[in-house]
DNA sequence: GTCTATACTTCGATAGAC
DNA sequence: GTCTATCGAAGTATAGAC
């Protein structure tokens, strides 16, 4: 009970319609344009309710990040029950409103310490599920773990995703249709043949 | 002569730093972090020489910007002078300065438009270069430049070590050892063999 | 080229009535 | 749960003296 100020209610459709609010603005205009003004404007509420329901701007970011967050690992986890597969894992990564949130979060978390903390913890607990699924594909396909670690797999899957994304964002196109065609290519390759020994030119 | 107000030097010693207090704050703490007031002080002067040399904050960005983008540009072309190599096109892109700033700019460049332009200016003009050189050491290498495009080719490179760097720069190194382990290996077997016509596994 | 002084805006956050 | 009212801090930018 450090100061008995207020209270938060959490199922609140204000409260929802702020964190949408933020969603919105962070995508729009970056993180920077995120204040408890602009952020209760765009929902149609006071500026003060922001405050009551997050009490601090740091609390009202990580609300939103955790949220978005929660969403994507429970959608990973339906993708990948029936017939895991490659491409879904590419679909998962390459979702262009989920890699524009990524990265402003994470140019956000650059200079706020407590979001910082919550985005990595977050990040390589994704990385970690994304790696053990992509670890059984590649035994299913067959491909050597040796040579090829899932998890740096998994970083260049997400690597080049996020920065599609994120150049995207930024209106640059130059290079992106070549690579996802060389994305596809290999996924195409990867799909159609199983469990053959040759060595694959695959490097997703 | 849109509003006759004042002049600012090209070449002065309170000019570079803060230009320099500029670089430091935004790789320490954001773009956010640059106010007129905390740059002047972490350069020792007055807020009000900020405005006196760059006129708008977007101005002082710009300068910023362009001063990196210009000296990378350099940079490059030394590099690529002697003996065109895998390594060194690899070694420019994996500088943790440079990926850290890259992303603080593109961060910014989402919510100031006059940024973004140049921005995006910018990094085609380090697009196209990076690929005319990375499409002349494949082909000395005999690498099939039709299955690999060198613009994709150049994206995969590109968005690789910008993700590690971003990712360093928040803590994370989950896969980083392995991804880069593997990256070394495809440089080690391209250089090592020359004008061979077996299919390589590198993904770079 | 650098300073003082200042106008104006927006921000985060809180207190207290309804 | 939402409102009015408000404080103090920090921001951008300009005018004008030295």
């Amino acid at each position: 009970m450090a100061s008995t100020r207020r209270i938060g209610g959490e199922g609140s459709e204000s409260r929802a319609a702020l964190l949408d609010a933020t969603e919105q603005l962070m995508l729009e205009e970056g993180y920077a344009a995120v204040t408890s003004r602009r952020v209760a404007q765009r929902a149609g509420l006071k500026p003060q309710l922001v405050h009551y329901y997050f009490r601090t701007m740091d609390d009202l970011f990580l609300a939103a990040f955790r949220r978005r967050a929660e969403g994507a690992l429970r959608r990973q986890a339906q993708v990948f029950e029936p017939g895991r597969s490659l491409r879904a894992l590419w679909a998962l990564s390459d979702d262009p409103t989920n890699t524009a949130l990524t990265m402003e979060f994470a140019a956000l978390a650059n200079h706020r310490k407590s979001i910082r903390t919550e985005i990595t913890r977050y990040a390589e607990l994704f990385r970690s599920r994304q790696t053990e699924v992509l670890g059984a594909i590649m035994d299913e396909h067959g491909i050597d773990t040796e040579r090829f670690p899932p998890v740096a797999v998994m970083v260049l899957i997400t690597s080049v995703s996020q920065i599609l994304g994120m150049e995207e964002a930024l209106g640059m196109s130059a290079g992106h249709g070549e690579t996802r065609a060389l994305v596809e290519r290999c996924l195409e390759q990867l799909e159609g043949k199983q469990l053959e020994g040759e060595q694959p030119e695959n490097e997703q």
